[in-house]
DNA sequence: TCTAGCCTAGAACGCACGTTCTGATTACGC
DNA sequence: GCGTAATCAGAACGTGCGTTCTAGGCTAGA
């Protein structure tokens, strides 16, 4: 890619604003019109070298046939949209997803890079963590939980809890033994919870943990 | 948006398949030609259709001027790719990024959410967390680290650093005190590290850490 | 000053392509 | 059966639009 006119850089911008809002883009003529150039032959001509040098790909015989190439769009993902439905903290109850909440929303949200994605992208939410509660879950103030609704649990899922007697939210491994529950922390080195399995409200699985590092 | 016949689903898809390859849409005859359609007039009379019902968009007079409307597009979402370059465990040397490394390379690839990418996207990479020895940083085995690569840190910030004495990498926040440096883990619970400044390579700065939640 | 390369003008050519008009065919309710 | 509406055919029209040809102005190096 070698260097670029004001021009060439003129009718660059110009393609990227037109296609922004149509979807499709401009003839010649109108690239003519919108920069102020005299003649569609010294569109045409620019159009070349923007070509050349690799800005642009354009085919041929072809009505509005130009194409952005290297361009923001190559790194557009397909992501998944997340509501960010309130915190989770220690003391307080855990905010639950109503009936829509799913859907855009009044609610932030958050996109989930594919990488973090589950097979089924459904039912999801996060919370942000409030307070050092669950660091035993290697999870810090400030971290974003992303959930997956459900009210059941297998052994050994992550799972959100809110444990009514103790009026405490927590983040466990989760396992039903009897008419127990065992609730064990990630980090191997802190003791398990054992509660009786009526008093344990599962509100989600934890599908993933996002932390952004200040500075 | 009604219910649509077996035809205008062809067009609908077949706009889809040739949007993506091109970034143009077709003409009347293209479709014409790609939907076995006998006559052009069928081929508008369906996409007029198409507009009626919400599903299209056109512009009269307009090559090629077809939008597809509630599509997608709506849920993509730039994002920074940024390369994997490896592991970091707490008893082996830090992969370091080689020039040309950010590029898109042979390495795997990590899309970082728009929410937790810095102001500046440049000079970053990712590695595998390896083991459980930066549970006080609140990272477990097979989190992602994102890293910005840099030689200096200021005070405070969370540094990937090794340390050759100990043969030892970690992350930790980092302060500089006279001919020292003090590392801080994350856990206020745990002891600061204190060494002397000049046995501390820091190799980048912590931007953000993702973890993905087995099931 | 001459020339070579880069850029700009204006106009004309001709196919590409949206549009439209007239009829034929099918689908469906009565 | 018949009538109405929906859909499909074929062709022609007119213009949108890429292309090309010729030629005139720049700047810079020999």
């Amino acid at each position: 890619m070698s260097a670029i006119s004001t021009r060439q850089q003129e009718i660059l911008d110009f393609l990227r604003e037109y296609h922004t809002d149509r979807s499709y883009m401009p003839s010649i003529r109108e690239i003519q019109l919108a920069c102020g150039i005299s003649s569609t032959s010294v569109v045409d001509y620019n159009l070349r070298l923007l070509e050349r040098d690799g800005y642009i790909r354009r085919s041929p015989d072809i009505s509005r046939a130009i194409e952005l190439v290297g361009e923001p769009e190559a790194d557009l993902v397909e992501v998944a949209r997340i509501p960010v439905l309130g915190a989770i903290a220690a003391g307080e109850p855990i905010p639950v997803p109503e009936a829509g909440a799913y859907a855009d929303g009044d609610h932030d949200s958050f996109a989930l890079p594919p990488e973090l994605t589950p097979r089924d992208p459904d039912n999801l939410y996060a919370l942000r963590v409030k307070g050092y509660s669950m660091i035993d879950a290697f999870v810090t103030d400030g971290d974003i939980v992303v959930l997956r609704h459900t009210r059941d649990a297998r052994n050994g899922d992550m799972v959100a809890a809110w444990l009514p007697m103790q009026e405490e939210a927590t983040l466990k491994h989760f396992y039903l033994e009897g008419e127990n529950v065992r609730l064990m922390p990630a980090n191997p080195a802190m003791e398990p919870i054992i509660v009786p399995a009526d008093s344990v409200q599962v509100h989600g699985k934890v599908v993933a943990v996002m932390r952004k590092v200040a500075a």
